[in-house]
DNA sequence: CTGAAAGCGCTTACAG
DNA sequence: CTGAAAGCGCTTACAG
């Protein structure tokens, strides 16, 4: 049979309050009986019924993350962050993954927002807000990560990529490049358009061959990945911006694979999402952008804490920056009289 | 304030019971009654609060997963897989990551153990089961994923290497290799012990090279797996297998960086844990083993809802079997003479 | 310094 | 076909 906290009192020969008090530090309780209660604990084996209490109380100490896609390494190392810094301030942590899929997005946040966790990061894959907006119950606490909506009714944080890409593009029209392809992820995705719109800045800017055809959109499925970069190749590109991590490995597997040499064959600025040997072992043959995804987590993390702790708190819009990392070695000497 | 049964039953002019079983589908509710009650619902904006309802029925449809390295993508395919199957039965899934430290991982069994899940899966990173074992509650169900333990009290669901690996080292002596390296993870794990003893049989077996020196172990901290590497190349091998999916990845890019060729300067078995172009591109390069990580997280699920529905049924202990893909391309020709 | 008791929002025998 | 009511295991004013 499973020991409640009565049995605890009437072994300990109290009440109920007291040993609730006891155990969680709530009111003064003489060292004696806390002795008594703290044995009886022991004894009987006694360990608090969570899913009663946190009913009890209207806290579950449990936050949900709606992440779009869990093996994308982007989002697991968020995911990692996320439980570290929760689990340090004793939240737990409930994940659904949406795969990119708005109806699941829509089924997830239902269930989760319905008593399941006391506030919700979302990682929104959807391209309407209202859709969104009303899945959200009244004053429930959301905040949005990596993604957000043009409409700012909810706490956020997410990483600009403006500045870093707009000067890659620079950068690369400054070394003789004219046709700078751009890969990014799904179109409907802010953190999509933010980048296109530094990429098509810079173009114009820097006067750079401006083409629709230099513009590829990738969706994470099949191989779209390469698709799009067979089709840049097409369009003999000099110079590349990937501007999504997940692609960005890809791509460079893909460009080895066809014997195109980075800083040489093709200048390529590429987006690190994670930390892996592989982005160490390519850092000296291109430039790439670093977003901060540590931080990122953490961020999100203390956001959605403070939002549930003091819900009048005002709702914080937090942009973090990436960092642009030209490559490390020198370009290779026959490239500058192209 | 929030809305409650009794709002809808009072709107509804009926009683709470009436509400409940028209909610739940549970007992026979006249279709006037059911419409009454469904328009109320709507009316009032009625959601059932998770909380009481977990509480009231000690089901929370909720399992945890306890990972030992979240950004480890083997982990993060297996949170994927579990999830979707898990979803599809309506069951959330809280995640706990250890990063490999047993007093982690010790305090995240006690805390969701203690109510907040009806079923715990766990990759352990203990070394002794009886540390394991006193953590969990008489009667709690629990599943061992990917890594068990010598004393088979739980039911599990992991993965045999032996047989792949055994003929993989066989095959690099049939070919010629004398000197065959081995890396793997954590000594102490299982998984590592389980494919170490396939290797040292086939060693043996075949008459190859048996130093102790041979056998590197990493820990997937620093770079250990850069070190494990430089280790055995001092080693003079011919052959290397990399006993570890997260390992695999790494040392293919440390070999290409110091210029020595697979299949030619060394011969290379790899663990294949997920699916990602980069393991396509150098498919042909190298052997591989690949683990059934979509299996794994499938079954793993299977078992704990059937420990949870079912705690009468027996305790299973589920294998399964990872695949050996010899190299897609013919061996150089230069190589045979060796 | 501590206790008696209400009540969180549901589900579910029991009764008719 | 439906209702009245107990009760899941806690926490927390209220009272002394």
């Amino acid at each position: 049979m499973k020991v409640t906290i009565s049995d605890v009192a009437k072994l300990a020969g109290v009440s109920t309050a007291t040993v609730s008090h006891t155990i969680n530090h709530t009111r003064y309780v003489s060292e004696e009986t806390r002795d008594r209660v703290m044995h009886a604990i022991a004894e009987l084996g006694y360990t608090p019924d969570a899913s009663a209490r946190s009913f009890r109380t209207g806290k579950k100490r449990t936050i949900g993350f709606i992440v779009p896609d869990i093996s994308n390494k982007f989002f697991a190392t968020l995911v990692e962050t996320l439980e570290e810094y929760l689990a340090q301030r004793d939240y737990h942590l409930v994940i659904a993954n949406t795969k990119e899929n708005m109806d699941r997005e829509e089924t997830n946040i239902r269930l989760l927002s319905a008593g399941l966790v006391d506030g919700l990061l979302v990682a929104s894959t959807m391209d309407e807000f209202d859709r969104f907006d009303q899945l959200i119950p009244a004053a429930f606490p959301v905040v949005l990560v990596d993604r957000v909506f043009p409409v700012k009714k909810y706490g956020s944080v997410s990483v600009s990529n403006f500045q870093p890409i707009y000067r890659s593009v620079c950068r690369l029209a400054g070394k003789g490049d004219r046709r700078v392809g751009f890969i990014g992820g799904p179109e409907r995705l802010s953190t999509t358009q933010e980048r296109l719109s530094a990429y098509r800045q810079a173009v114009a800017d820097c006067g750079l061959a401006d083409e629709e055809s230099l513009v590829q959109y990738g969706d994470f499925k099949d191989n779209s990945t390469l698709r799009c970069l067979d089709a840049l190749l097409q369009q003999q590109c000099d110079g590349l911006i990937v501007a999504n991590g997940l692609m960005a490995t890809e791509i460079i597997m893909y460009l080895q694979q066809k014997g195109i040499q980075l800083g040489n064959g093709i200048d390529l600025v590429s987006f690190i999402d994670y930390n892996s040997s592989f982005n160490e072992v390519y850092a000296n043959a291109m430039d790439s952008i670093v977003q901060p995804v540590d931080e990122l987590g953490r961020a999100a993390g203390e956001q959605i804490l403070r939002r549930i702790e003091e819900p009048e708190a005002p709702v914080l819009e937090q942009v973090l920056s990436s960092t642009y990392h030209p490559h490390t070695m020198p370009i290779s000497w026959n490239h500058s009289d192209r």
